[in-house]
RNA sequence: GGGGUUGUAGGGUAGCCUGGUCCAUCCUACAGCGUUCGGGACGCUGUGACCUGAGUUCGAAUCUCAGCAACCCCA
């Protein structure tokens, strides 16, 4: 739509057909790249990225609210199966629980660090229809305060521990800075926040662990590579004894971050009073974790493997996972009523499959559902009728005749190569976006457009120093890797110590 | 936190500088009918817009102010 101009120049309605028939034979290579570039080119992110959101149909921005977006029927079926991974994964061992919207304002004020860090971003129900309200209503900006007060009254025993519930639910953040859609936003639709209570300081470190563990699993699931690392202590949870994070390398080379998993160590329940009796009868404070996911993890799923022509989605969590278009020629009837016996054995193996029997042509249905990321695209004709075969054309460009009579085992092997060449592009991609550098100067340059992992000695005054004069966020350490000695790129003392650097969303 | 740009049909735009020519241009989308269908078909007929409020003016899409919203850049 933006290329209106482009697809002007090469617009064959001004030729007769045959002409423009000739020409698209003759010139077919040009014209299908020409025409088929409809959203902007991905090395501009930005723009891309809000096109396709509108274009595939994820989310609509146009919701009079600053920071508030609409989902789709289509993005929100998206959702729907990325949630049902997360799901899966937690619950064998959380229970899935809601809290209220609304938190008190002398709970909410209770835990002062925690107060100190969302304070300015807090939404206040102020008044109850026309009569003020005696005491202000908080809209959660994530729920600890609402939660923890009801751990108080749960948590009895060392018998009721560990105790591990989550949500998903929305949650309110009067954002100042720029929102994005499903990136920055006001109101986060579909946070998923877990809450753990554990006996022991350990083994809520060990909670943070399987937190983090889960999350990954979650991610390759989704075929999205990720780093993982220690925020610097001025960046934690407020709250927290530490954060760790994991964050997306976008196409533009900042990070987003993806999830985060926070131990608590005591600080909630030393303020809400949550104690159990242990073995011995001794009174005890809990430990606590919290780790939580937001819509992000859908804004990095169709940022990282989108093209021009628009989402690409991995199959466990494409609404549509293979479509059917029919090319009506000749015998039309024989057509459909291949294609229609196609469908039926594709939904009887639970496949999610669609026939398009609409009255456009094949080529503008095949752009339509690669701009919604099917998967798989299968082809049936009159040629391919008379071989016994149908035309697989997957996502990434591959295309090949498969025999009708192999077809459901050939799908599930292509959905499997899918995936993993999906998951090894974006791997390929976000390894070559991150560098070692020794020096402030090469950490500017490299965090222009990629991620610095830089020496750093761990001190908190040069931490600050470095982001002042990189321009760039300190990531914090990675987590799972170990380092030759180098000179801290501020002080120059030597350590083993290394911090990513990114601009971050 | 600071700076900038912008708001015209569902989407993208022209018109704005220099007020009247505009019951607003073009592309796309959408609806109906017909012909079509192996990578964005075509014909005909239709549908649909000046962000909100105040102001200046004989007259505002156009100028001024405020609000709301969106986008970009910097910290």
């Amino acid at each position: 739509m933006t290329d209106s101009n482009l697809e002007f120049k090469t617009d064959p309605n001004k030729k007769s057909r045959a002409d423009s028939k000739a020409d698209s034979k003759t010139h077919s290579k040009t014209d299908t790249r020409i025409q088929s570039s409809k959203l902007p080119k991905k090395e501009d992110f930005s723009e891309w990225y809000h096109e396709l959101l509108m274009t595939a149909e994820v989310v609509d921005n146009r919701y009079p609210v600053k920071g508030m977006c609409v989902w789709f029927p289509f993005g929100f079926a998206i959702r729907k199966n990325v949630y049902g991974i997360i799901r899966e994964l937690l619950d064998p061992d959380h229970q899935e629980t809601q809290f209220p919207l609304l938190i008190p304002e002398n709970e909410f004020m209770k835990e002062a660090q925690h107060i100190k860090g969302f304070e300015d971003e807090v939404y206040w129900v102020t008044s109850g229809g026309t009569s003020p309200l005696d005491v202000k209503l908080a809209l959660r900006p994530t729920s600890e305060t609402a939660i923890y007060p009801m751990f108080k009254l749960w948590i009895r025993s060392h018998a009721d521990l560990p105790l591990r519930i989550y949500q998903i639910v929305n949650t309110f953040r009067y954002e100042t800075k720029h929102t994005r859609p499903l990136i920055r936003v006001r109101e986060i639709t579909s946070f998923k926040e877990a809450h753990t209570a554990h006996a022991t300081w350990e083994d809520a470190a060990a909670q943070v662990e399987t937190a983090i563990e889960r999350y990954s699993e979650f991610y390759r699931r989704l075929a999205v590579p990720f780093l993982v690392s220690r925020r610097p202590a001025w960046d934690k949870f407020p709250g927290a004894d530490y954060t760790i994070a994991l964050d997306v390398v976008m196409p533009d080379g900042r990070t987003l971050q993806a999830g985060t998993a926070h131990h608590l160590g005591s600080t909630f329940a030393r303020t809400y009073e949550i104690t159990y009796e242990a073995e011995n009868g001794e009174q005890k404070l809990i430990s606590q974790t919290c780790y939580g996911i937001s819509e992000r993890c859908i804004a990095a799923l169709v940022s990282v493997h989108g093209d021009e022509r628009g989402l690409v989605l991995p199959w466990e969590v494409a609404p549509t996972q293979v479509v059917i278009v029919p090319i009506l020629l000749g015998d039309k009837e024989k057509v459909l009523e291949v294609s229609r016996n196609l469908l039926e054995k594709l939904e009887a193996a639970c496949v999610r499959a669609r026939l398009d029997t609409s009255d456009e042509r094949p080529g503008a249905k095949f752009y339509k559902w690669e701009m919604k990321g099917v998967p798989i695209r299968l082809e049936v004709g009159p040629r391919d009728i008379e071989k016994g075969v149908v035309t697989l054309a997957r996502r990434d460009g591959v295309k090949k005749a498969v025999p009708l009579k192999d077809l459901l085992t050939a799908i599930a092997c292509e959905a499997n190569e899918l995936q993993a060449v999906l998951y090894e592009r974006a791997k390929q991609f976000r390894d070559g976006k991150i560098k070692e550098v020794t020096s402030i100067d090469e950490a500017i340059e490299q965090t222009e457009g990629g991620v610095a992992l830089v020496p750093w000695c761990g001190n908190e005054e040069c931490g600050h120093e470095l982001e002042d004069r990189v321009a760039a966020n300190i990531l914090g350490e990675p987590q799972g890797q170990s380092f030759p000695e180098a000179a801290c790129a501020v002080c120059g003392r030597v350590s083993t110590g290394r911090t990513y650097m990114a601009r971050q969303y």
